[in-house]
DNA sequence: AAACCGGGCAACCGCAATAAC
DNA sequence: AGTTATTGCGGTTGCCCGGTT
């Protein structure tokens, strides 16, 4: 176990805040071509002025293929009561029981929603207490809080309403990114949407414009396909507050 | 119509864990 | 075995937006 911690990157030399669509595009770009095997040096290579753990954030939370986005489905918040009753604010560990949830999004989901349901009927359910102690007999708290299917292993998820499931096409193919998706250069981007918003990106130019001359050579047909990615992201109702 | 307020969410911060040397 | 670099995680912050006054 080691000691010391390395500031992550300069701050004074990093982008921060709220991510432009021109900056979604090169991590996306980047990515889908060279993968993330190094979050650290990956922003200087990609002609990112952001730190390396900025875009794994929002890689993770927010760009990844198989992120399911949309509300969360009774039955998710259901699932998420019951694991935070088993794993406490575990929240990574919650995640990986929800298929295309990221721990970042429960968190919220958790705090704006259903700490406040759970505090309105701690009173009637031994179950749906917020305080309870996960830390002794969690197992035992687990099965008996806990009747529900964990296993969604893989693209089989809980929810039901969301515009992913509502797809099986996409649910497919994104199932297939994902285990792709950690692999260079194996990236496929299923989606075939019109490419029109991408009017205004492509005038920007600020992908050609990026030190990452590596990448710069391989363009139009893999950078349509981020488009179409890209695009599909847009069409997503939540979407459409960030990226406008 | 403007100001205020609160909710919701994305992103940041810093510590812990782990990998690499 | 010790040190350093990197990633992962959870807590927190701050911005945006819609609702209310």
């Amino acid at each position: 176990m080691g000691k010391g911690r390395a500031p992550c990157c300069d701050k004074t030399k990093v982008k921060r805040g709220q991510w432009s669509t021109e900056e979604d595009l090169k991590l996306i770009t980047f990515i889908q071509k060279f993968g993330h095997e190094n979050w650290r040096s990956l922003p200087k290579k990609s002609g990112l002025l952001r730190c390396g753990k900025s875009c794994r954030l929002r890689w993770i939370n927010y760009l990844r293929p198989d992120v399911k986005r949309g509300n969360f489905t009774p039955e998710e918040e259901e699932t998420i009561i019951k694991l935070h009753q088993n794993y406490g604010n575990k929240w990574s560990k919650i995640a990986s029981k929800l298929p295309g949830r990221t721990d970042n999004e429960i968190k919220n989901v958790w705090h704006t929603h259903l700490k406040k349901r759970l505090v309105q009927s701690s009173k009637t359910s031994p179950c749906s207490s917020d305080s309870v102690s996960f830390e002794k007999d969690e197992k035992s708290q687990a099965e008996d809080c806990l009747n529900i299917k964990t296993s969604q292993d893989s693209t089989t998820s809980v929810s039901s309403g969301s515009k992913q499931e509502n797809d099986p096409s996409i649910g497919l193919l994104l199932s297939d990114i994902i285990q792709e998706v950690d692999k260079p250069d194996l990236l496929e981007i299923p989606f075939d949407s019109d490419p029109d918003i991408w009017s205004s990106v492509d005038s920007s130019n600020s992908v050609h414009q990026s030190g990452a001359n590596e990448f710069r050579a391989e363009e139009e047909s893999d950078e349509d396909e981020v488009k179409k990615w890209f695009n599909h992201l847009e069409n997503e109702p939540y979407r459409l507050m960030m990226i406008h």
